[in-house]
DNA sequence: CGGAGCATGTGGTCGGACCACAGAGCCGGC
DNA sequence: GCCGGCTCTGTGGTCCGACCACATGCTCCG
């Protein structure tokens, strides 16, 4: 039974290189830490341009597995690093903008990550943390306080509880598709008819999923979030989500 | 209360250039299908060289948002697409191999993602794509096939609930996640002692799953995709992902 | 001994040139 | 008039050589 027919894939010169580097990845040759050569010698190891190199290069940057320094020294030139969030924050906010995913699909991953994240918190969230996240709880508390400092720290209480979940993947997905409605919670809020009586209900609510994950209790928590998040979703609209709406 | 002091950022040309397409994609100018103008006449408009325009739309075409073809005629030049499946695929392969994600991580991140995926599409998945899965599952089940194909299979079967579950966001997910183990999970399979036994009970898993999301029951799919995810993974090991294991 | 200045090496950028390819249009044979 | 081949043109892909900015390390002079 033969497979489907696939796309011959025509290579060019920098996905060649690329594939050549994620090769040394995928076989535990190039770690987190190591530094590639300088690029005037690799490319013409490799057998390609400056510019042939210097684009795959560019790749792995934007995916966040290399990051390039020039100077002189031994922080200097290419190194392998580990720094997926910005890639992936980036990666789904230019396609939710684009609509390649709804509002709604958006929100339901919302809703199945940060579940998962209240649980894991409630499961094994070190205290400093929450005593983070009770700092960033109480900032929002602040009265008086604008639209867009009580996003910003609301955006870092929930991505501080999925990062204390203890786990990495779901924290960066999280963290992730939190940024990419950032735009819109934003628009959100400032459309909020009575603004000071919205931020006491969401800060009633941010108290109350503290409390639930310092007692252990996860699945109570996991409820509440879901309730948190979709009263939330139901304000938002769907529109261009740029940040320089005249 | 000044918040914490953040990197100030050294704008590099191509990264100016990425801010500028992205502001015109998020503001709403720039869509799906949209053309750019040729890299010959947009770099000088952009006052760059041509050089850092390409690096920019390098990191464009890594992340899922732009192809570029050569040639001449309606289909040439660059244009706006989505694609994200692609680039979340390799991003998540090569954060697992360099170790920003543990092996637990991911498999807590499967079940998530998974759960959510059969549990919507037992609610909404369309008859064609469920008889599609029913090919897939009939497929696995041809007496002797072989590891590789029936990883394939597999996999193809999982990314397919999660595509007809109507989230395209999770879907991506559950995909790229999924693509991200592959390789572990194929030498997982190898090193099974008795390879057909392990194949008919994975079979069974599936056509229960499948019975279970075609007659609606989501909780109860819910929790043996958990199992089923569970019990493969309890037999994976981590260490190099490479696909050309000496 | 110390500081100023130079040498060196790194990535970042630029401009120009050429190549490969695919459509568009022309031209000639039929 | 029609069709096939040819050429022209515009696109991205690649390469080369040069220069710039910057940070480090070294040297040399006070």
């Amino acid at each position: 039974m033969p497979v489907e027919w696939q796309p011959v894939q025509q290579s060019r010169t920098h996905e060649l290189v690329l594939r050549s580097i994620e090769e040394r990845v995928f076989a535990g040759e190039l770690r987190a830490g190591d530094r590639l050569p300088p690029e005037r010698e690799l490319a013409p190891v490799l057998g390609v341009s400056r510019s042939a190199l210097r684009e795959a290069l560019r790749v792995l940057e934007t995916i966040g597995v290399l990051v390039a320094q020039p100077g002189r020294g031994p922080d200097a030139g290419a190194r392998i690093v580990r720094n997926p969030d910005d890639a992936l924050g980036r990666l789904l906010r230019l396609h939710f903008a684009l609509g390649s995913y709804s509002l709604h699909d958006v929100l339901e991953a919302r809703v199945v990550l940060e579940r998962s994240s209240f649980e894991g918190a409630a499961c094994h969230a070190p205290d400093e943390d929450l005593d983070e996240a009770e700092e960033l709880v109480a900032g929002m508390a602040e009265p008086g306080i604008g639209v867009s400092a009580f996003n910003d720290l609301d955006t870092r209480f929930h991505v501080l509880i999925a990062r204390s979940s203890g786990n990495a993947l779901t924290s960066t997905l999280t963290s992730a598709v939190r940024e990419s409605v950032r735009p819109l919670v934003l628009r959100a809020l400032e459309a909020a008819d009575d603004w000071p009586a919205t931020a006491r209900a969401l800060n009633a609510e941010h108290r109350t999923l503290l409390t639930l994950v310092r007692e252990g209790s996860g699945p109570e928590a996991a409820d509440l979030v879901e309730w948190h998040i979709r009263g939330l979703h139901g304000t938002l609209v769907e529109g261009p989500t740029g940040p320089a709406a005249p």
